[in-house]
DNA sequence: TCACCCAATGCGAACGTTCGCGCGAACGAT
DNA sequence: ATCGTTCGCGCGAACGTTCGCATTGGGTGA
């Protein structure tokens, strides 16, 4: 590799002028005459120039950098969104001169500190979060460091920070209203633990919706589990070993993983779906639509939500006081064969 | 936001010695006096010292950044792989130092000046690529600025460079063998386009297994498409409308989105899975144990890839010659019950 | 006792930018 | 002619490191 870089003192000879004018010119920031302008900008075509990232952080003291750590895949809780985000996320940034920095995502207090690190270390300018919750430590940390950040999630109502989230109860308010339209009479649901803050507003949609068909949900029709096919499919099967005219006609899940579990558990006690038991589930996964049958599930406008993050983080770097830096995203039922 | 920065002159005042002895004996250059050793560490651990990113780089001129780009998600042709593939990348490399940087994918000539980009304004190190295909213009074009660089897939024979790969003709072998060894009398595939390297690879394990058994594929058993289940279901379907003595008892598909096409392909005829028709697959997608049936896949070790990617190429950006710098591993075959 | 050496530390410079300030020339106004 | 004023550009400094070389001081050899 013999590349030797080209520099502004490599412009600036070529141009005849001082490489501090080069930077002002390319920069914008002065206006120079004519001639030296277009001198300036046939010698940086020509040459190739482009400027050291480094050097230039070095001296703004701006990294240009957003730092971003994902939970990692673990069998059975495939991250169906990942690419999404991320792709647009990456294309929304190089817009706007920025990068996405990844970084490994730790737990407990080590995770902290890795933020940390990279706040020290002049990594990153501002950090995109995910799998927010209640009372999360790294907007906690961040909140008080006074460094920027946007969450895709919320947290509790006590941390107010900027963040992007998809409107999980209007998901399932669309989901459960879809199936009392169709006339299902016993809806059951198949939900999250009750620490966490994205299964607990989906389930607040469902209540919602039945709600406002002046209905009730009996508690024992609200399974809470770790989202997990096993986890769906035996609660599912619970259910539909009652007798038929007492059992649930319909299950919506939190996600697609359980929409299947339920799925499964249908056929295996030789029940048709959507005949004898709807589902519709959550997230639309890619494969969601080869199942069988097809999966009715709502999906999130995850491409809009990485922009918008970045978006929003961009502004708040920046420094600009947002007026509104809050985004709540409306979710899409889209509707197959199984309810 | 408050905080300043902590340099090598605030931990070389607290200590009482020059920076540049700060750095150098942090940095484990110069051996200090056991008493000096002890200061210069206090210091640098009651004030949080964090060796600053740019200046550091722009002193070295290294960046220990690993840039990296893949295709962007496309509607029907899911990326199952993304996920794993780049956190154990993300894992590996900041074991050693350095972080990756992903960068938007672009097409055709502007593909390569992304990367011309990225090289000048020196912010990456080396590259990890991905979908190589024959004659890849950025393997060529990397190969030929002498830039460091790793591919995930072989290319041409001509190209001449380190990359890992998985084994796709093993993998197919396997498929096949399995079918063979099931009493399968005829056995398609649905394949890949002729231009496909990856595509070829799996095929020729598929071919060499019929000839391992002594039997020829017949050329109207290989559907060659674009990965669809579009493709596959109609392709599948036209292979089982012939009679039951003539049709395929097995399909070998070169991804699982093309071996749930078959799938749904024989189903709609009526047939039963695998009675009728055993179908495999290739990728062992997240949700594959959860069709019906579950599908009969190939596993790639992703994990393993991502990391000696990684591996190889700093080793290869570390300047030492490697004397194997060609990786092919091994998938394995998840058998469930569609084959 | 002197020359020498090695171990421990300091010093100046450089990496490639951006930023603030200053200076000369040209200009219109008095 | 003289005096600001503006315009175009240059200069020095700084961001925080690392690196090579110089400098000190205490020990060791003859």
């Amino acid at each position: 590799m013999n590349r030797k870089r080209v520099s502004l003192k490599d412009v600036a000879e070529l141009a005849g002028v001082s490489y501090q004018t080069v930077s002002k010119v390319l920069n914008g920031q002065v206006h120079a005459s004519p001639e030296t302008l277009q001198r300036i900008q046939s010698a940086a075509q020509k040459l190739g120039y482009r400027p050291n990232r480094q050097a230039r952080s070095l001296r703004t003291q701006r990294s240009h950098m957003i730092g971003y750590s994902w939970e990692p895949p673990q069998a059975g809780q495939a991250n169906f969104i990942l690419d999404l985000f991320l792709t647009s996320m990456v294309e929304e940034a190089e817009a706007a001169g920025y990068h996405l920095l990844p970084f490994p995502y730790r737990e407990g207090s080590s995770q902290i500190q890795s933020y940390q690190n990279l706040i020290d270390a002049g990594y990153v300018d501002g950090f995109v979060l995910t799998s927010v919750n209640y009372g999360d430590a790294r907007a906690r940390f961040l909140t008080e460091q006074g460094f920027p950040f946007v969450a895709f999630g919320r947290a509790s109502a006590g941390l107010d920070f900027p963040w992007v989230d998809v409107d999980g109860a209007a998901g399932l308010r669309l989901a459960t209203a879809h199936l009392i339209e169709r006339g299902h009479p016993r809806i059951a649901a198949l939900a999250w633990p009750a620490d966490s803050r994205v299964g607990n507003d989906r389930l607040e949609g469902y209540l919602a919706a039945l709600r406002a068909a002046g209905r009730t949900a009996p508690p024992e029709w609200i399974a809470r589990g770790e989202g997990t096919f096993a986890f769906a499919y035996a609660a599912t099967r619970r259910w539909l070993e009652a007798e038929a005219a007492q059992r649930p006609t319909a299950v919506v899940a939190m996600n697609d993983t359980m929409a299947i579990g339920a799925l499964h558990a249908a056929q295996a006690l030789g029940l048709r779906v959507p005949q004898d038991l709807a589902v519709i589930g959550f997230d639309d996964a890619p494969m969601a639509e080869f199942l069988w049958p097809p999966l009715t599930s709502i999906r999130q406008p995850i491409r809009e939500a990485g922009r918008k993050c970045v978006e929003l983080l961009i502004k708040t770097m920046d420094g600009q006081a947002l007026a509104k830096h809050q985004v709540l995203l409306q979710p899409e039922l889209i509707v197959r064969a199984s309810a």
